[in-house]
RNA sequence: GCCGAUGUAGCUCAGUGGUAGAGCACUCGAUUCGUAAUCGAGCGGUCGUGAGUUCAAAUCUCAUCAUCGGCUCCA
């Protein structure tokens, strides 16, 4: 099985932008640029000490610690400096020194942050870059060779942002300036005009536009709230998944949102997360200093583990798959918060899999596979699978022993090379109480989200003393997995708005077919026929706006409604309609059986019109 | 949570110290219309919120809330 990875790229696009990582050229040209700007900066701001400033796959970025902020008129003004330096056609001198010699010149500098990155360099010799005799850099390379290669018209400085030093909010925020740089002005162009059209498909904008959701300021930040079309699409969603996971033997349950904190203490939860969760609900002071309390549910597991725990479970009943929609709350930071990708209330396709140790290795196939069909029907094919494991370095972040870590690390390992999937480790990446394999997607601004994920867990039995009786009679432990294909109903359709643009497959769209009267003689029918298909299971709506045929037709196309009827007295006489898809323009008439038949086939198919 | 930016009508936005504007949407009226915007009228905002400066604040200052771009975090 192979996997495409990342590419929004669009049959349109002429131009072919290449990634950093993909281009020597580009490495050089966006290392010199990131130099010359730190040139530019310290010209201007004498004060703003360097730190570093890597490429990036769409340009490049430098930290400074500087007293004073960046502002965009800042940018500008850095900018038109950077330009000074690259028509001074500075040579670009890579120098080699000894250790001694690098950090007596970088004292003789005071540069302070490059003193410790000089620290944790173990090689020698020491590279230096210099940029003609005025400014220089440890760094290790490549550069161009002159500054006059560089294209001041293929240079854009995009924005300030706050940096940790060393990613660590303990350590001094930085200014961080983000540009891009190009072979030419053409590719910036491009690469312009792509950012633009990526804002378009932004499920924020879209999401508003379609009317799927709304955040209200009264409600809370990260708490949507679903609008009819919005709701509907979840629910297409979620009947979709549950079917599927009828089919596979999964039982349905619910659980309630909130529960005493003394549950999550046994999970570890609060240890561990109670920061990140609501706080706890107590009757009073005293109750509250004792942690007698309720608390919102930050994760379903500890719920369905107690429905496992209800009767004494026999291995003839393993697998047992306890499924749930399941909407957990968690207390994100304040600045995490975005659309629907980063929410502080969300709803997980949650299932929790009791399994004896002997089933681990068929049912996490098992899960795989109903993942990988989930993302077949929804037509993700940009994704990435990542073995979630624990960092060695950082035992205090995980709970159990090593050998259960072990085994869930290895049966993960196992599977996912049992099925050829392609897959990268993220060392670190793993939850506090098992390793996961996580499919990771991209929004349209090529930032990365988690949705799908199995877990596997020899913690939580451990925790809450979980037992089946086995064949032997014996009581014995049954391991658990974690899994969600959607991950968050929430995120999901961020992602899907996203990918889709907006154009929902016919089986996903909110509303499926809008039938167009060409004038209100024509209303009866059009209702008529409207109500005659919501008797099928589709989704059609008459607009009854009362507007001209363009109107109607530059409403639905607005509204991205997969399928319009036009509806007149042609059609009446002929019990048709006259189609017009978003996909494929006019399709002429065609009788109103045939047209229901096609969009009940697409929504068995989980297809179009 | 941290750094920075932004916040004007339901939506998109104009308005930089002197009585709040446009387009779309909405309502009403006319038009009865055949594949991406019919015409006209009307309704609609204590300019995110709260303080302050000023004769006067959408506009300046401070605080606060929210959103956006990053960082950190993400069970």
């Amino acid at each position: 099985m192979a996997f495409r990875i990342w590419s929004h790229t669009m049959s349109e696009d002429k131009i072919h932008l290449p990634k950093t990582s993909e281009s020597e050229d580009l490495k050089k040209i966006r290392h010199t640029t990131s130099h010359v700007m730190a040139m530019a900066v310290q010209k201007l701001f004498p004060k703003a000490q360097v730190t570093i400033g890597p490429w990036i796959e769409n340009g490049f970025y430098y930290d400074f610690d500087s007293p004073e902020p960046f502002t965009d008129k800042d940018l500008k003004a850095i900018k038109k400096e950077m330009i000074k330096i690259i028509n001074k056609k500075l040579p670009v001198i890579r120098e080699e020194v000894s250790r001694e010699e690098a950090e007596q010149r970088i004292k003789a500098l005071g540069e302070p942050y490059k003193l410790e990155i000089l620290a944790d360099i173990k090689t020698e010799p020491i590279t230096l870059y210099h940029l003609g005799d005025q400014w220089w850099d440890l760094c290790a390379g490549p550069h161009v060779d002159n500054t006059s290669e560089l294209d001041p018209k293929a240079i854009e400085l995009e924005s300030v942002a706050g940096a940790y030093w060393r990613g660590d909010e303990t350590k001094a925020q930085l200014q961080r300036i983000y540009g891009t740089a190009w072979q030419s002005a053409e590719q910036l162009d491009e690469y312009k005009r792509r950012k633009e059209e990526a804002q378009k498909r932004d499920h924020r904008k879209l999401g508003k536009e379609l009317g799927l959701f709304i955040f209200a300021d009264p409600v809370g930040p990260g708490l949507p709230l679903w609008t009819p079309k919005g709701t509907l699409l979840r629910s297409i969603l979620e009947d979709y998944l549950k079917q599927e996971q009828t089919k596979r033997g999964y039982l349905p349950v619910v659980t309630p949102h909130i529960a005493r904190v003394d549950l999550f203490k046994i999970s570890g939860h609060w240890q561990k997360y109670k920061e990140d969760m609501f706080p706890m609900m107590a009757d009073n002071e005293e109750e509250k200093d004792k942690e007698i309390g309720f608390v919102m549910k930050p994760m379903n597991c500890p719920f369905h583990i107690q429905i496992y725990k209800s009767e004494l479970r026999s291995y003839r009943e393993l697998p047992m798959r306890l499924a749930e929609f399941g909407t957990v709350y968690r207390y994100e930071q304040s600045g995490e918060l975005g659309g629907l990708t980063r929410v502080r209330g969300f709803t997980v396709d949650d299932s929790h899999l009791f399994v004896t140790p002997e089933q681990l290795s068929d049912e996490f196939m098992n899960v795989v596979d109903l993942i990988l069909s989930v993302f077949k029907s929804l037509q993700l094919k940009n994704f990435k699978a990542r073995l979630s494991f624990r960092d060695p370095e950082n035992p205090g972040k995980y709970i159990g022993s090593d050998d259960a870590w072990e085994k869930a690390q290895g049966a993960i390992r196992n599977a996912v090379e049992k099925l050829g999937m392609e897959h990268f480790e993220g060392i670190g990446e793993a939850a506090f109480y098992g390793p996961k394999l996580d499919f990771i997607f991209q929004d349209a601004l090529e930032r990365e989200w988690q949705l799908g994920t199995v877990q596997v867990d020899y913690n939580l039995p451990e925790r809450f003393d979980l037992e089946y009786v086995a064949e032997d009679g014996t009581r014995k432990r049954p391991v658990m997995l974690h899994r969600a294909p959607f991950g968050s109903l929430e995120r999901l359709i961020g992602i899907l708005i996203e990918e889709y643009a907006g154009d929902f497959p016919t089986w996903l769209a909110p509303v499926q077919i809008r039938l167009l009267p060409v004038g209100d003689d024509f209303v009866p029918f059009a209702k008529e026929t409207v109500a005659k298909m919501q008797m099928l299971g589709i989704r059609a709506e008459v607009d009854l706006s009362g507007d001209r045929l363009g109107k109607l037709i530059r409403n639905a196309e607005k509204d991205k409604i997969p399928v319009m009827a036009v509806v007149g007295a042609k059609e009446v006489e002929a019990n048709a309609l006259s189609i017009r898809t978003r996909a494929a323009g006019e399709l002429g008439s065609i009788p109103v059986a045939e047209v229901c038949d096609r969009l009940q086939s697409a929504n068995a198919d989980h297809g179009n019109f």
